[in-house]
DNA sequence: CTGAAAGCGCTTACAG
DNA sequence: CTGAAAGCGCTTACAG
């Protein structure tokens, strides 16, 4: 593991040459007779010569500039606080490092503001970026305009598949729609009906959403027990009186609906509906652990909530945008975080 | 966050003193007069100076040597083959930095194997050590042993109250305990009787696994819907054969046993014999991501496993180590990891 | 095309 | 008790 390392000096006393030379050859700047280079490169990779980091940092002025374009944090949209958590993590971790990380945020209601703030990423000319790719055509033109500029760039949340991206950490989308099927499945009666929920507002959670519910249906195409009738619900805007109206239609004209998958992150906004209905006997399975999802799990409303670590997400991303710049490596194209299921007895862990 | 950073250098030009003189204050290296010294040390706080790690370790010799000190992996015993990764993982991280880590194993089932292990563990006079306390009174004299040396250590998989550990990091096991209270009390009638198994041949397994129950039936206590009978079997040895006539017994005085929690990772056992008996309609949770827990997992013979990420344990034992050794960085006494859900429709993610 | 030298921020003898 | 100097492995001008 650590035997002595072979430096820069050694390989310019191997190759009878300056170490001046060698760095010329290791970091092709040019100037060397092309024999020289050749030699010192056998030499290099004889020896499997790597630099010595701490050094290189050490001397080294240049900082990698990072910028993260994610959602600004509202009261209504708490599940992108953990998304700063993770980076400031990474960026703790990495404080030894030049690097730093630039933060811009957008409205996640506004197409155009995302698009304004895109520009101005751009005109950061950074290193690297790290990127929620909330609205789909805009991502893309974004997506072209970075590969144009040569900055690596990373998703988080989610990802698009025709473009030049580094990599992506998050969920598996499909995944974690079978994961909710499953669970349904699991806490209700085989003749029971299902009721799915999706509460739309904007492209992204068009295509998100639907994602999920394939998953969810996937699950009991091939695996599940439960036989019931399996709902679809799709409801336009997320006020209490909207709530009440759909829910209400859609629940006396199906009584036999005993459970309800919500496909995002406001299960709240249905649990708040149980419980001024007093339906207690609806099981209730959404997504991620915000305040208010919390709330109605711990209090026995919602049964399971789905967690995608978004905090391990942008931690991740900014160490492979780092690792990428400074070490070269090239990280796995697509990784997945685990699908974690949540209840009222484990969730304490997960905040 | 990363405004100009205050070297010694500076410190040494407020104070009107050499760097030497400087870093002798640091590292209280003594030979300073006490009035310089009391100014250094008013300047470094105000400046809020800490040192440039990465001069420091390309100037420093030193090489901080760790050992772990874990069961050894077999095939009854897969579970530690994922500490491996972990530490791996950690050495992997902290390359640039002077760190090594010694593995030390032994067996798991004896008492006198970690004694001696313990013994080769203080010959090698490392500057940390992370271990599995296992058999609980040989563990505490080896902390005994390891405070007289000044030698810090970290706990995991479980740790001894008494004892002057750096930190523990692991499951928290009455916790854990509830957890697989509440996922059985979701799969079950209301009225069914359910089995807790405990599968025990050495002193650490009655402790911990003990006190899983005791989180099982605390959370039926106050929480739980299910009004069965709990009963409680201790089977002695892992055979097949031991297996059969103590659950055959059991089942037959107690028919309406409709699910068994398994508080240790051989639920593959009780799977096994499930399987054989042909009991379909009986639930199993169980701990632990082996490979033959899985396979049950993905028959639908088990269908909880509850994960404790040992690679996790492991990773963050060896990094708390080594910011401790060359940070000075106090861990938290007390790290619980989440505990996992885990299904068929998720288990990949885990493995 | 190549080498010698300075310097990144720190630590470690050594000289006084 | 204090300071000046060498050196960790690398990078970056600069001189030839």
């Amino acid at each position: 593991m650590s035997s002595e390392k072979t430096r820069i000096k050694d390989i310019a006393r191997l190759a009878g040459v300056s170490i001046g030379t060698v760095d010329r050859v290791i970091h092709n700047r040019g100037e060397v007779a092309e024999k020289t280079k050749q030699k010192i490169q056998d030499i290099l990779k004889a020896t499997n010569y790597s630099p010595n980091v701490m050094a290189q940092a050490l001397k080294t002025k240049k900082r990698f500039r990072l910028v993260s374009l994610l959602p600004a944090v509202s009261k209504d949209n708490s599940f992108w606080k953990k998304h700063l958590l993770g980076i400031r993590k990474a960026l703790d971790e990495l404080d030894p490092f030049p690097v730093n990380l630039n933060q811009v945020t957008f409205d996640i209601q506004s197409e155009e503001d995302f698009q304004d703030k895109t520009r101005i990423v751009a005109e950061l000319k950074p290193d690297g970026v790290l990127f929620a790719p909330i609205f789909m055509s805009e991502s893309v033109s974004f997506c072209t305009q970075l590969q144009k500029l040569g900055i690596p760039f990373i998703f988080i949340d989610g990802y698009l598949e025709n473009t030049d991206f580094l990599g992506y950490v998050g969920e598996d989308i499909f995944q974690s729609g079978r994961v909710a099927g499953q669970l349904i499945d699991m806490i209700t009666h085989e003749k029971s009906d299902i009721l799915i929920v999706t509460i739309a507002r904007n492209i992204r959670n068009v295509h998100h959403l639907s994602k999920r519910t394939e998953g969810f249906l996937s699950y009991f195409r091939n695996s599940g027990r439960n036989l019931g009738k399996k709902i679809i619900l799709n409801i336009p805007d997320p006020s209490s009186e909207t709530i009440k109206n759909y829910i209400d239609n859609t629940l006396s004209e199906n009584p036999e609906i005993k459970s309800i998958f919500i496909t995002g992150s406001r299960s709240y906004l249905i649990a708040m509906y149980l419980r001024k209905r007093g339906l207690k006997s609806i099981e209730l399975v959404g997504y991620d652990l915000l305040d208010s999802n919390v709330k109605f799990l711990k209090a026995g409303i919602t049964r399971f909530l789905i967690g995608q670590r978004p905090d391990e997400q942008a931690y991740k991303g900014v160490k492979k945008l780092f690792e990428y710049l400074s070490l070269h490596k090239i990280p796995d194209k697509i990784e997945y975080l685990p699908v974690d299921i949540v209840t009222s007895e484990n969730v304490d862990f997960f905040l």
